[in-house]
DNA sequence: TAATCAACCAAGCAAGCGCTTGGTTGATTA
DNA sequence: TAATCAACCAAGCGCTTGCTTGGTTGATTA
């Protein structure tokens, strides 16, 4: 999980490595969870053997299995450490935020420069690859998941009260998921339409004028 | 091509069957797309073996390969068939419509009932399972694919000309559709929000107040 | 200097995979 | 009545899968 932001972002990153919340990218569990979000991304969990996953890194596939327990573990850590981050992310972005309209901008701010950073074949596994975790798995992660779905909902209905938005909030919710989420799949940076620009289209869509 | 008179979605259905451009869904072939559909959705291409695809329809999986030459040929199946009926039905829908505003609420509520219609399993798996078709069968669909998206981007350009929409009509496109395909993960039919409701809300997305 | 330990290798196993083959069935046609 | 044919079965083949086992290595520590 390479950061490649600027701001605080990457300090936040560095503590939650000092306090052993996500994986050093530097170690070898951390380059096999990189690695396998790269891939699990690229190809899907089932279309990812262990010997693909342990070829990207340099390794015989057995030597995965002194790391993790078996491949649902790789899922899960790869999801774990996404979703610890996306949301102490969330919550440090908002905390600069007082206003409505600013809230709003931040949440999709937020989304759309992690999908489009460095945690972001994690956070495309988490979205679309949560039907292959086991379900025991599933719900160890599942509140941390409905924490984030809360920062958005409250925000949103702040919107929604002061006026700034048009439709109910866990609709609009859920209709920016897909919109954002989705841009990993055609919006490539670099192009004629800056991230600014993409942010900027988007909140567009959610707010009145 | 089609015969002038547009008309229902199941006479459209029909006519299509009739001249072979998709299975009968009461034949054996017809029945084996229908479930490979529901399986790809529900599990993904890889994560659905030929076994699960034979016990579905209760027959031996080897008995599979007396109607399709391979499993991509059943994934190609799903896909050039559901392609195939969005093309024609969303023609057939926009000829109805001539004012700008009545064009782009056809293209949200054709594609929102189409994926939660009865292909809706089909065109989850085109949008969501595309990577696991293999590259020389996707070349076979692209084109109409491209069709599709034509359709949505000429309305949409009109609609900008026209002073309806405020973003890039390619930008809009791509977020629709992210927004509209992942519905499929969340809305539920028959719940506090009916299908006309989820349109609107769409729409509100889309165009100016 | 000896002991320890994380990281990895080498080899392979049991189960499951896509797919093949030769044959059976029962309805339709000549 | 005989011939034909789509649809399917029964059995299994060769390969890949996730994972296990026992051993090696080279840096760190006592």
């Amino acid at each position: 999980m390479n950061t490649g932001e600027p701001g605080s972002f990457g300090q936040l990153l560095r503590d939650m490595i000092a306090s052993g919340q996500i994986s050093d990218p530097a170690s070898p569990k951390g380059r096999l969870l990189a690695a396998a979000a790269k891939l699990f991304r690229e190809k899907g969990y089932s279309g990812t053997t262990v010997r693909d996953l342990a070829a990207d890194v340099g390794i015989l596939s057995g030597s995965i299995f002194h790391h993790f327990k078996n491949k649902d573990e790789i899922l899960f850590g790869v999801m774990k450490e996404v979703v610890s981050a996306m949301n102490a992310s969330l919550v440090a972005r908002l905390a600069l935020e007082s206003e409505s309209r600013g809230r709003v901008k931040a949440l999709i701010e937020h989304e759309l420069t992690f999908i489009h950073g460095g945690p972001g074949n994690a956070m495309s596994v988490l979205v679309y690859e949560w039907r292959a975790l086991s379900e025991a798995r599933q719900e160890q992660i599942l509140e941390q998941r409905e924490a984030y779905e809360r920062l958005w909902q409250g925000t949103l209905e702040e919107a929604h009260t002061a006026g700034l938005i048009r439709i109910e909030p866990d609709v609009l919710r859920q209709l920016l998921h897909g919109a954002i989420a989705w841009s990993a799949n055609w919006y490539k940076p670099g192009g004629d339409l800056s991230m600014d620009d993409l942010v900027e289209r988007t909140l567009t869509l959610a707010v009145q004028e």
